[in-house]
DNA sequence: ACCTGTCAAGTCTGG
DNA sequence: CCAGACTTGACAGGT
């Protein structure tokens, strides 16, 4: 099984290169000239776009080639006092080097809408923003020129008290959206709330590949015991990925390799929080115990630190390797799990 | 140069 | 019913 490593939103090791700058609401009202705030905002993009295309160099440098993009490219882009305002016509050059360079350097990338995207609310104002934030994502991946194997990933939302209807309320809701935009989604299991069975019933419902977060499955499993997890649920988890490769009409159902999300906890009073860095041996038992069902899958690191805690995982597998664990590193973005 | 409170958005909990 | 927690990097305003 060949595993792909790769990393969240910005870069610790580069230099001045946050890709997610931004200006407040407070200080655009505060602007005399809202025309000219407006060419503020979007030099903000442009620049936050440029920056993304460096971190992305830096990582393909490095061997890395799996990234996500900070949502927070744009700043007010979804804002309601900016309805008004179309922002990809300025900003279409920069978003097609993005989008170029990924397909140049075969890179795969994502998006993950943040807690604001939440399809599974009773109220009808919050399903329209919810909307609202997705549509941007999905423009902005148009705007690249991206196909429809270029997901956001968005967790199923709240519970209000009743889990099973909040789901199906999820499932109800989602499906009525226009398929660009239902298309572009994958559906991740929380720390909190939809564990993975139920993340995985929506997903299948709902016809979208589920993302399996390990980190969040520890620390709220519904009683999933890692057994289960593995035989019963994984193969169906699988399934998923395998299913949209087909609608996708790519050539092989293992061309779209499934994503799973690896972090390490804070600490032992603080489980669900993230630590500075992954840990390499819990995830190499989860890596082999999925090995043999599994040819390809790419796992996305969420650590404070970033691409320097990618790098210090593959100094780790190096080690592992040496001392016979059934680790093979490739580069520096991926290692084979071998029997 | 450095520090602290605040930020557009949602949901849940506890007082 | 409302304030605060959750979680997070960056801004904004102060020293």
């Amino acid at each position: 099984m060949i595993v792909k490593f790769g990393f969240v939103a910005m870069s610790l090791l580069l230099q001045n290169a946050s890709p997610s700058r931004t200006m407040t609401y407070s200080n655009f009202i505060k602007q005399p000239d809202r025309a000219a705030a407006i060419r503020r905002l979007e030099q903000i993009a442009e620049q936050n776009l440029h920056t993304t295309l460096r971190i992305m160099k830096h990582a393909a440098a490095h061997d890395i080639r799996l990234y996500r993009f900070t949502s927070k490219i744009i700043p007010l882009a979804t804002h309601s006092d900016l309805s008004d305002w179309d922002p990809y016509p300025a900003l279409a050059d920069s978003f097609s080097a993005v989008g170029e360079f990924v397909q140049k350097s075969d890179m795969r990338v994502s998006f993950h809408p943040d807690h604001f995207c939440v399809f599974s609310t009773p109220r009808p104002e919050v399903l329209a923003s919810s909307q609202r934030d997705l549509d941007y994502h999905v423009r902005m991946l148009e705007a690249m020129g991206l196909s429809e194997t270029v997901k956001n990933n968005i967790h199923i939302g709240g519970a209000y008290g009743n889990k099973l209807e909040s789901g199906d309320r999820f499932v109800r809701q989602f499906t009525a959206l226009p398929p660009r935009l239902r298309q572009r989604v994958t559906l991740e299991n929380d720390d909190k709330t939809f564990n993975v069975c139920e993340t995985l019933e929506a997903a299948e419902a709902a016809n979208v590949p589920m993302v399996l977060d390990i980190h969040h499955h520890d620390v709220n499993d519904g009683g999933i015991a890692r057994e289960q997890l593995v035989n019963q649920y994984w193969p169906r988890i699988l399934n998923t990925w395998e299913k949209e490769a087909i609608r996708l009409g790519l050539a092989s159902p293992g061309a779209l390799p499934p994503k799973i999300h690896a972090s390490s906890p804070r600490s032992d009073t603080d489980r669900r929080s993230h630590a500075d860095g992954v840990e390499a041996k819990p995830l190499l038992r989860f890596l082999r115990d999925i090995a043999a069902s599994t040819g390809r899958v790419d796992c996305m690191l969420e650590a404070k630190h970033k691409d320097a805690a990618l790098l210090k995982l593959m100094e780790d597998w190096q080690r592992l390797e040496a001392l016979g664990e059934g680790v093979r590193v490739i580069d520096g973005g991926s290692i084979e799990i071998t029997p």
